[in-house]
DNA sequence: CGAATAGTGTCTGTGAGACAATATTTA
DNA sequence: TAAATATTGTCTCACAGACACTATTCG
């Protein structure tokens, strides 16, 4: 039988305040060979204010992980329903106690990442260039910057960690995928060199219009520096 | 005049169930040589159970940032009063619903890293190097790992981020601290030059018992890369 | 063949690691 | 002078960047 807490005063955690507990999570894709995110119409929005986008967010739920309420946010307000492979991960609690007029909540930023291909667009739902963000409500921009570094610091040291690519692919798609994130430009040679430590040859070829075929790679599979450190639990 | 904000239901953010928010934080020092942190007895163990220790922590009030409450549990529970300098900063929120057999209670893990010699000790408090550590309360002993890991990338990278020297110091108690924090032995000469550049001299020397004086360096404030990256707000 | 793409050879500069030499002080 | 510590010289190795060359295919 499950007892009640009671401190040394006889209260119960629910007897003091508490702060209501949100996620929000920033959407990174490549959409035109650029790096996107994902914003979705604000209810504010919806009941009259001017055009007002966000990244999509909820309240925890009871019973919850802070990575369960961002994924059943994203099936419920970016249309994000039956994509596997996501995983949200934290990047930080923005925690001022004054930042949302209707009262104390905290929002635990998070991100993830995920092929353009598998997104379904609805009319509450844009993508647009991380260079290229409007005004958002809260931190949110903020939150983007966050999740930009981080998934840029995991394409500078590893072969497409968040698994853009599908499972074999060439040189050449995985460079343009690194320069898409990156934002900049790479050496073909170069690259090449950096890229194939973690790289293993499918033993296929594959060939695209004019020129030699190339060589289809496969990653070496690394639970390590997967993009960025895992945080256990 | 400020109006409770109420949902399309009529609800306030207090009518839906919210969690209880804790801080822990790994508070790191150098002492004998060694990374060590800072554990503090359980209230439990006051109680009558075996001696437990865990991470000083305590819950979120309202107005409070987490840093705040971290603080606050620095100086109610580790005796950490009227220290200068302290910034906790977050590393992870542990959100598993049943984590907390109290109830649904998440803790944002932080650390912090302060000179051994701005310490006081009490009866409840202990230090204890970090590669020692006895079992603790909840996730605390991964949240030390956490810390010690952040820790030490910032120091694989540039001088003494987290402070622990004087503002001048010579290359050898750098050095010294250096080791302490990675747990590591250095090279003199590699490690004078790794550092050099983020380091400007004092002006002056410094002579401790036998051998050539030593040339006095000062940090070069460098703003960013400091420890790791600033998450701002 | 010429254009286009894939892949390799190789030169150069930079920087870490390591060892040795020099410099300056005290016992 | 010998020992101890600080600082610099320099050799080697690895690797990123850059450019040029070879290889293979299509039109």
């Amino acid at each position: 039988m499950r007892v009640t807490y009671r401190d040394s005063s006889g209260r119960t955690l629910e007897d003091y305040p508490r702060p209501s507990v949100a996620v929000d999570t920033a959407v990174l894709t490549l959409f035109e060979s650029r790096l996107s995110v994902l914003l979705t119409l604000t209810n504010d929005a919806a009941r009259g204010g001017g055009e007002e986008w966000r990244l999509p967010g909820t309240f925890v739920h009871p019973g919850e992980t802070l990575g369960d309420a961002a994924l059943r946010s994203l099936r419920e307000k970016a249309g994000l329903d039956g994509i596997e492979g996501l995983a949200p991960r934290q990047l930080h609690v923005f925690d001022e106690p004054d930042r949302d007029d209707r009262g104390w909540v905290m929002s635990v930023a998070h991100y993830d990442v995920v092929p353009a291909d598998r997104l379904t667009f609805t009319d509450r739902v844009l993508l647009v260039s991380v260079g290229d963000v409007p005004p958002l409500k809260y931190d949110h921009a903020k939150i983007i910057a966050f999740a930009v570094e981080a998934l840029r610091a995991g394409y500078r040291r590893a072969p497409d960690p968040a698994r853009l690519l599908e499972s074999t692919f060439t040189m050449r798609r995985l460079r343009h995928v690194h320069e898409a994130v990156l934002g900049e430009q790479l050496l073909p040679d170069t690259f090449r060199r950096a890229m194939l430590p973690g790289l293993e040859p499918a033993g296929e070829m594959f060939s695209e219009g004019r020129g030699r075929p190339a060589e289809l790679y496969r990653r070496v599979e690394t639970p390590d520096r997967d993009g960025d450190r895992r945080r256990g639990e």
